[in-house]
DNA sequence: CGACCACTTGAAAGTACTCAACACCAGTGG
DNA sequence: CCACTGGTGTTGAGTACTTTCAAGTGGTCG
């Protein structure tokens, strides 16, 4: 774990943070809801932090007294029980929260899949800022009910889908937040990075690693995947694989 | 569906509405957050709603224009699938919220189980008030927070926990809800009210309603729960019920 | 090149599901 | 008050599916 405050930014009092300038997610999330003016004002409390893959950058029952926006990496959300048994309950992509909620406990655990950078924004200082700039509260809101509306998402896939079902749904989701367009397998042909091993897929999914594997080689027999490795695949047809979601009634 | 709103209370500017004054739940949630005084100027804008058993209260993909608040009575939320699968993500209790994020899309259906009333305040005027007193707004993200508490203990309990487990867990977190103390029946006996059918028990824990059946003749002849009607049942011991739920580490 | 870990495949077992019949209330009308 | 009826819940038998346990393959890194 490497940390970067305030003393590395340039010193020029008027420009972002070093860290930020390179930013993969300057534009979005709380930081888009900054000018630089404000950000400029906040450098002084924000801080970076980078991680490796397998550490753990927080546990359950941990007090939240930061902000954090991933910019880089990905991240494991998981519960455990007494007997070992774990549901992940999500995978984080640049740009997503964590401990949106000030003064309450995490209720994760948090764990680096892969090299990790992290903006850390104290709480406290939001709050100070959010007299002035009040959008910033209501994103923090908007924030918390996407994580609802994802976690809901996921009830109904853990409850009722199929297996097949629920193997096709994230890979479809994936491919629709971090897949790329392989323009010469077709038109409608994604590349998707699959970041975490297969246990992981197999913890987030509910079912045994096993299972997977046997899922895998029926979407791949009936071509909804192709050129699956550990770290990717190559969904020919991404609107043939939704087909398979089983989506729900609006 | 019957609406009370201002001209129903007494008129005189200083008192609460009179569905105020019998509300269960005015000691608790954001009420509690507003002084009389407050109330009181919110009151020619909120106003009470009334719901039979059976009434569609609201549809996933509404618009989230008002805040409302549970006072009597008890709702599903639920998700439904084209083929007619549902999924049950939850059931309210007084005191619960409904459309904590104002300017989304609300994300689940919502029945009314029973006779329900719920009482309306409008985030337009919530959004004004939150200017002189912060405190609602903070209270608004520590709602979506334990929302997503729920939820995720949910996902838990859907993805690891076995059909026995499941059961244990609901009749505990509904008995720790809204069970009473059964005082004859022993130190840590408890009546637990089941407003709810069978079959929705079921698609909250994910199993068909027969599978219920089988488990609850299991957990009646390991005398873990007593009694069972419909509507209610008894668990003589929630302390030796709680530990076939199994727990997660923390 | 070898060792280890992740992943895959195979066979057997267990658990929840499906479909069907039956029992039990609750509400209705005679 | 009792019989009827529809809906809700329970029980039974057979099936389908995922899991378990075990062995085998393959890639990666020292």
């Amino acid at each position: 774990m490497v940390d970067y405050s305030y003393p590395l930014s340039s010193g020029e009092s008027e420009e972002l943070p070093v860290f930020c300038q390179t930013c993969q997610v300057k534009g979005t999330s709380v930081c888009a809801d900054l000018s630089s003016r404000e950000i400029t004002k906040l450098q002084a409390r924000m801080s970076s932090t980078d991680y490796s893959k397998g550490d753990t950058i927080s546990h359950q029952g941990d007090e939240v007294t930061n902000l954090r926006v991933i910019t880089h990496g990905t991240l494991k959300l998981y519960k455990v029980l007494e007997d070992g048994r774990q549901q992940i309950t999500g995978f984080t992509h640049p740009g997503d929260f964590l401990g949106v909620a000030p003064g309450s406990t995490l209720q994760v655990n948090v764990e680096a899949l892969t090299e990790v950078r992290v903006c850390v924004f104290p709480h406290a200082t939001l709050a100070h800022l959010s007299n002035t700039y009040p959008g910033s509260t209501k994103r923090l809101v908007e924030k918390a009910n996407t994580e609802l509306t994802k976690a809901y998402d996921h009830m109904l896939l853990l409850g009722q889908k199929t297996v097949h079902e629920r193997v096709a749904s994230f890979f479809t989701a994936l491919a629709d937040q971090t897949g790329k367009p392989a323009p010469g397998e077709g038109p409608d042909a994604w590349f998707v990075p699959l970041p975490m091993p297969r246990r992981d897929i197999a913890d987030y999914l509910a079912l045994r690693s096993e299972t997977l594997s046997r899922v895998l080689k029926d979407l791949r027999s009936d071509g909804l995947i192709r050129d699956v490795t550990r770290q990717k695949l190559l969904v020919p047809s991404l609107a043939e694989l939704r087909s398979h979601t089983l989506l729900e009634i609006d």
